[in-house]
RNA sequence: GUCUGGGUAGCCAAGUGGUAAGGCGUUGGUCUGCAAAACCAAAAAUCGUGGGUUCGAUUCCCACCCUGGACUCCA
């Protein structure tokens, strides 16, 4: 079987083969460091990451570049309001980025490069595309000239003459201070404005355009030519573009062979985005901040939320889908905790169908909808299983096929990321429900009486006063019973 | 205007030239003093609309409707 990967380039799918064998070298363009990230970033970044463990599944060696742009008009602005250098700003939330992201159990990349470590390959950059006519300086800023490069247009699929400039609404493209040939050039470097923090350059003080940062880093780390470009379907274009003219321009060489691109979160229709101020943070959502849905959601929940749909397509957020996604957890969570006999009973064998239609599935541009319901079959085969043993005494699974079956299901779903967290833990210990555990099982102590004198209507009573308190009973067979938090 | 996606059961969401995975929800059953959980079973989709190609289309083509994203902030 052959991976394929969606190409934006093509449009196509495309099979799958790496420039050196077994190696992958990929790059996503990572989060501009002035705020907490949000749900639309969760997704991206879990996607890159399912994608990075699929390959190495697969028997790839992965080097993951992942950038973080820490020079930008936003984390100015931001430092001004607080009265803070750029710098404080963004070393915040880098921490706040991995704070996040670890919780997700998305695995860290190979290298996180920041801009300021950059600069002087920003400069040979630019150095080069002036020396062979693609750029331009003029006082002491440098524009890349875009009609100069003749595949300008390719990955996206425009035309400059088609392009209606300002379309967006946030530019004028009338501006009488631009200092630009052509209104699609774009900024390579700017010169500084006053109490910007600044770098010297052969243009005089100044800082790089947004672009220019991930061609430079590309370039100074994994060379010319990668295998795979990744970032949200918002960067195709003018980011993606205009990386491609960069690079392409100054190398002469392919910058990526893949480029692949998610589909965006939307809430109501709309993308998921600061600027639309719709967005709930990855911090909001874990820790029960969300007020449509004023509960913890558990991490894996979020992964499994995101990995139903297929990357490339849009996500709708709402509180009813996150809420089928908690459900869906816990079903795949019961499933992976469950209590097995003896693991020495059986090497490391898995379910070769199982896996064999999981792969299919992934092989064919990361179809984790498809791929999550093996998951779920594998699941459900266990808990029968399991249901059967304990409340039937009747098997109808060896203890080997047993334990095959969940080895089987367990591996697939670390490959998704999807591992497994005790249920009593998945909602945290909550400061705020600080209980008082000899008081539960007092309360316990004296429904377990009542319910042994068959005095149902005090047992009832004693159950809504936990529940009443956060804490949900549940009776096992031979007339105890055992709590957790609602 | 230009470029690019999407419209599949109550909700979410895969997929296919021969009438359609999975999840959540719903209904019935088992279990329970009653619940909850779990398990078993079931119901539920003329696959946006109209044409065309085909023996046959939800799947290919055309038109139309609705809708997302991009057009220099963006994951």
């Amino acid at each position: 079987m052959t991976l394929s990967i969606y190409n934006t380039l093509t449009r196509h799918k495309e099979p799958f083969a790496t420039i050196e064998p077994d190696k992958v070298t990929m790059y996503c363009c990572g989060v501009t460091v002035y705020d907490d990230c949000h749900l639309g970033h969760a997704r991206s970044y879990i996607a890159w990451d399912v994608l990075r463990r699929y390959l190495q599944w697969r028997g790839y060696t992965v080097r993951y570049v992942q950038n973080f742009t820490d020079i930008d008009d936003k984390i100015l602005n931001r430092a001004r309001a607080e009265g803070a250098t750029m710098q404080a700003v963004s070393d915040r939330y880098i921490d706040a980025y991995f704070r996040d992201i670890q919780r997700l159990n998305i695995l860290d990349a190979s290298e996180y490069p920041r801009v300021t470590e950059h600069i002087p390959d920003i400069h040979a950059l630019i150095q080069g595309l002036v020396e062979k006519g693609y750029a331009y300086a003029t006082d002491g800023d440098v524009y890349y000239n875009v009609e100069q490069f003749g595949d300008y247009g390719k990955l996206s699929g425009r035309q400059l003459e088609q392009m209606q400039a300002g379309a967006g609404g946030r530019v004028d493209p009338n501006d009488p201070d631009r200092k630009k040939r052509n209104s699609s050039d774009f900024a390579l470097w700017k010169s500084a404005k006053p109490d910007e923090p600044a770098w010297e350059s052969p243009w005089g003080m100044g800082r790089p355009g947004w672009h220019i940062e991930c061609s430079a880093m590309i370039w100074a780390r994994l060379g010319e030519t990668i295998d795979i470009h990744g970032g949200g379907g918002d960067l195709v274009f003018p980011h993606h573009e205009n990386e491609i003219a960069q690079s392409e321009a100054l190398t002469g060489q392919p910058l990526a062979r893949y480029w692949m691109h998610n589909g965006m979160v939307t809430v109501g229709g709309e993308k998921m985005s600061k600027s639309l101020g719709n967005f709930t943070t990855i911090q909001a959502l874990l820790d029960g901040q969300w007020p449509d849905y004023p509960q913890p959601v558990a991490p894996m929940a979020i992964r499994l939320f995101v990995l139903q749909a297929h990357y490339r397509k849009p996500l709708d957020f709402t509180p009813m889908a996150i809420a089928a996604a908690e459900k869906g957890w816990h079903t795949l969570n019961s499933a992976l905790t469950a209590e097995l006999p003896s693991h020495e009973l059986s090497g490391n064998t898995l379910e070769a169908e199982s896996v064999q239609r999981f792969q299919a599935a992934m092989d064919d541009d990361l179809n984790t909808a498809a791929a999550l319901a093996v998951l779920f079959e594998l699941a459900k085969s266990i808990q029968r299983e399991v249901n059967r043993r304990t409340h039937q005494s009747t098997r109808q699974l060896s203890d080997p096929q047993l334990i095959t079956t969940w080895q089987t299901l367990s591996q697939l779903a670390s490959v998704l990321g999807l591992e497994a967290q005790p249920e009593s833990t998945a909602s945290s210990p909550d400061s705020s429900l600080d209980l008082d555990v000899a008081w539960v099982e007092t309360l316990l102590h004296q429904r377990q009486a009542a319910r042994q004198e068959k005095h149902y209507a005090e047992s009832d009573r004693i159950r809504d006063e936990l529940q009443a308190a956060g804490i949900t009973v549940v009776d096992l067979p031979g007339g105890k019973a055992e709590w957790h938090r609602s």
